[in-house]
DNA sequence: GTCTATACCGTGATAGAC
DNA sequence: GTCTATCACGGTATAGAC
């Protein structure tokens, strides 16, 4: 930490420390927008918790906007990887078809709840002049073709029934997950996934989306388990 | 308007003149959070299209918190009252159970796509500091106990599934609604109810969810229409 | 009831010394 | 890369004249 020391630092370590700092400040982004509403976000609040002062901050952001930029970069990988995560589990363990979109439908939920501020800054529009053009449909749009194409295949295997190869299917899909991270987040913010009034309905829900595309002798899981 | 003239003007005339100022001054507010966002809303704002400057407003509302508890409070009476004259209309016709309760989901939709800023304002947590109490909870815990009572009178009525009559079922009624609705106003704001990629699938979302209450020989609506 | 004036604060952002 | 200093701006809210 000796001043004498500075020199002595790779080009490549100090761009890991660079990463390193703009992780934190990220951190602590999140942890602002959870206390105090995503909208309550300052390039001083963040600076204050950082331990430096405001101006510093913009040697790492140049604006507000692009640490909303960072955020929902964030929020995008994470929610993604995060959804890969339990369909490649699903898939592991030989499961095709439905199976790995419910999973990908409750961890997705799960994901929303373990991270409101995140959840609130990728689904709804919170921040007055902020929406990343291009980002911002990105991953709904390849979302609903991942999920298109889910809903194809197990038509194609015989699992559903033919009318779920449609645009509605997916689009009531995303209805039915978002409703369930709206309903928590808005009237019982602080409960887990498990608990919570709503998202513990997550597999009823999932059973009434799935009910309407079952086919009428179909080894699928009926209306009520 | 000349100033002799002021002291000509009765009690009630001024008091109605005072509640005319408010009004405006709500409309203003909504006005700038649709344009803004619901975060976007300030005094200095509201007061500039009422032609006034800023602390003048404080003779009708002691701060801006105020201003968002008058709103909340006009969202709730006018969402209450769409669904109201949905359910009565519903009634008028005859009809009794399941139909009322379809009536309400859609006047619900409909109202929140319409009044995209004050539904924001009831349905999700936009703003930091801001939380009614009782006023939070309290209409959606009404709405909650009619749907409730709606549901067990069609159950009664051997109109749904006695599973209907529970707490599953009117939380995901809300969760169907909820999820139309964050999708619409997130996805597509401009559109309105009718064009709507996600609440022109109102209907449809509706049929799903009845199909899980409906009986195996109801008389009620299929699954696919 | 509206106004001017003002206190006070926090913000985003930039310039330039070290 | 961090700092001090500063700018320009907007906000909430209050005091007091008219």
């Amino acid at each position: 930490m000796a001043i004498s020391n500075r020199q002595a630092v790779h080009p490549d370590r100090r761009l890991l420390r660079r990463q390193q700092t703009i992780e934190e400040a990220l951190d602590a982004a999140v942890a602002i927008m959870e206390e105090a509403g995503v909208g309550g976000l300052s390039m001083s609040e963040i600076a204050r918790r950082l331990g430096m002062r405001q101006p510093s901050l913009y040697k790492y952001f140049p604006s507000l906007h692009a640490v909303y930029d960072a955020l929902f970069a964030r929020g995008v990988e994470r929610s993604g990887a995060a959804i890969q995560a339990a369909v490649q589990a699903a898939r592991q363990e030989g499961h095709r078809g439905v199976v790995p979109i419910r999973a990908a439908g409750r961890a997705l939920v799960r994901w929303a709840v373990e991270n409101p501020a995140l959840a609130q800054l990728l689904y709804w529009r919170p921040v007055p002049g902020f929406a990343p053009t291009a980002a911002t449909f990105a991953p709904s749009v390849r979302l609903m073709d991942q999920l298109r194409a889910g809903f194809a295949a197990a038509v194609q295997a015989g699992e559903l029934h033919p009318s779920a190869a449609s645009d509605e299917a997916p689009r009531l899909f995303t209805i039915v997950l978002s409703g369930l991270i709206s309903q928590q987040m808005a009237n019982e913010p602080g409960a887990g996934y498990d608990t919570g009034m709503f998202t513990s309905l997550t597999d009823a829900a999932l059973e009434m989306f799935f009910a309407r595309y079952t086919l009428p002798g179909g080894t699928g899981a009926g209306p009520r388990g």
